[in-house]
DNA sequence: CGTTGCACCGCAAACGTTTACGGTGCGATG
DNA sequence: CATCGCACCGTAAACGTTTGCGGTGCAACG
């Protein structure tokens, strides 16, 4: 079913039929709606590939993944709910949302390098951003739109939406703190992954504010898993002078923690507190409960879509802001995990 | 940079260009070298439309997955690991793998048509297959290859890859029964989606098998998610003759109806046996751990693309074997959930 | 030397669109 | 009645490929 054996079914020609299906001005409306009712009863759809290689353009965005275990970590439903905010935006544009798994034997950079030079795309989302992102070099370069999931510090200027990994350590730091604790521990990922930088940074930051030293014996870096968790707490029981306190730089993390601390006749809480990043699912049914972060993920979705639009030409008029960075809050939700030492 | 312009920089005709970088015979090594050399320093990469146009393919298979609340819960780590199964034979392949999100406002059906009458990809993946289902019907009348993710009773013979819910509910009831249970409940999905039938169907003979009457006061039904449970869980514990042991239809249930047991000053094991379906990170470390089954969702994935190139006429020479129906087998993995009664 | 066969390559059509351009018919205007 | 403008529509080119067909040159053969 091609436009042109519509057109000859309708016994107009191809040209007419394809102005009146875009909408155009200069088509009899008489026309139009025949035109448009023969499409619908002959169940016509443009072909894409046509209509791309006219236009230039494939009105699909991608958003690349990694299905290896670091991303796996993120666990849950975290994709599934950012993509569905970003899909809440598409609709209303006519686009169209591709996932791009990028599987674990595969190299993220070659993975972008290939989508986009195969003109697949008009625009890309790309998460899990590392501390310097070939990726984003490369896009740049290229010229194609796109928002990261995650700051870098490479390259020029572009768009980006992150979490606010700074608030939240800080501000974890801080309560704990005022809760009486000195000796606060790190659990942090052992990727390349920017976000590790910027939690520890702040972490640190942090604790010299309120006159705590240092410690490098108390930040772990490892998988975040729960048995990364597992692993992580562990180490930390086995250490001569033990923290009271600990901060993750990932929910999944504490299911682990939880679990080494029951092992160990510890009680999560009261043996150590511990504060969570995110409040999924998981997170909501630990016991006790676990003091974590509200962050709605279809919102971010809805302002990754957003921003990417700003960023492209075609759809400057309704998204005028331009290249955008936005770091999104995160608000404490409290739990049982930290309560007050001692107390 | 086009073929166009790779062939006049290398002063031979365009389709002499097309048939050196497609390997066809009938053109000079030495040419074919040149040409190749040629495209790999221009960075010259084939544009997709172009070559979907004209020859009528993409090289793409899409997988649909549903981003609403049903579906999430089988987290993301779920489908990750099935993708990573699938891109390792696509890659043999020179597939593409592309995830297409149905979002929680669209309606799969819907969902699909768009993506089939696009000719955007060659060959689709469908989850969450219900009971009847409309897109299996579509896929078959349309003739597009597809393997779903889950059985069904709709329509013509199809390639499907489905859990082996029968076994899982018919060995949990029997290991249970042999442990000295014989008020066992079950925590189903009130999806439409089809193994919620074969899974109280399988459950309900195996109850049968063993001489105990099937009582619909604990038979749940409600989402499956750590809430789902946490709900299940409740009235469960409200019901004047209380079951000793429950069988879930997903581990997520189990966070939630170990909670509420925690909550009631219950202990999950003692004082109510569970059975979980699959052994996910979450529930390895559940304490008491959950007894569930082994199940490799990369192996599922690598099936899946096996069975969906058997469908293709392209493939049949490397993968023969036609249509195919498989029950995945689930191997049972004890835990501290389900002790023997009263031990 | 004429013919044949073969290896290699160029030509051009075709895939399904969109769109600039020009053409037709018709009502309005002078 | 001649002219103009406008609304509408047809024509054809172009996007980047692949591929059947035919053509060239050359070696081998009778």
């Amino acid at each position: 079913m091609s436009i042109k054996a519509l057109a000859q079914h309708l016994n107009i020609s191809i040209g007419t039929v394809s102005r009146a299906l875009n909408g155009r001005a200069d088509v009899n409306p008489e026309t139009r709606k025949r035109v448009l009712a023969a499409a619908e009863a002959l169940g016509y759809v443009p072909n894409q590939s046509g209509r791309s290689l006219r236009q230039g353009t494939t009105n699909v965005i991608g958003f690349t993944i990694e299905t290896n275990i670091e991303t796996k970590s993120q666990g849950d439903t975290f994709f599934m709910s950012v993509f569905d905010g970003v899909q809440t935006v598409f609709a209303r544009h006519q686009l169209d949302l591709v996932v791009l798994p990028c599987s674990s034997e595969d190299d993220p950079f070659d993975h972008v390098r290939r989508v986009v030079s195969r003109q697949f795309v008009d625009g890309l989302f790309i998460s899990a951003t590392q501390r310097v992102d070939p990726r984003i070099d490369f896009l740049i370069e290229r010229g194609i739109p796109f928002v990261t999931l995650g700051r870098s510090q490479s390259g020029g200027e572009h768009s980006w939406i992150d979490m606010d990994f700074e608030g939240v350590a800080a501000g974890a730091v801080a309560r704990l703190v005022a809760r009486g604790h000195r000796r606060i521990a790190l659990a942090n990922t052992a990727s390349g992954i920017n976000l590790s930088y910027i939690f520890e940074d702040s972490y640190r930051r942090a604790l010299a504010e309120h006159g705590i030293d240092y410690d490098p014996d108390i930040v772990m870096r490892g998988e975040i898993t729960e048995r990364g968790g597992y692993a992580i707490c562990d180490r930390l029981l086995a250490l001569p002078d033990r923290p009271t306190a600990v901060v993750l730089v990932n929910e999944s993390l504490a299911i682990g923690i939880y679990r080494r601390l029951h092992d160990a006749g510890l009680m999560p809480g009261r043996d150590m507190a511990i504060i969570g990043l995110r409040q999924s699912p998981q997170a909501r049914f630990l016991s006790p409960t676990l003091t974590c972060h509200r962050l709605s993920l279809h919102d971010v979705g809805v302002e990754l879509a957003q921003s990417l639009l700003a960023t492209m030409p075609a759809y400057r008029d309704h998204y005028p802001q331009g290249v955008t960075q936005k770091i999104w809050p995160m608000e404490l939700v409290p739990g049982e995990s930290d309560p007050p030492l001692g107390g």
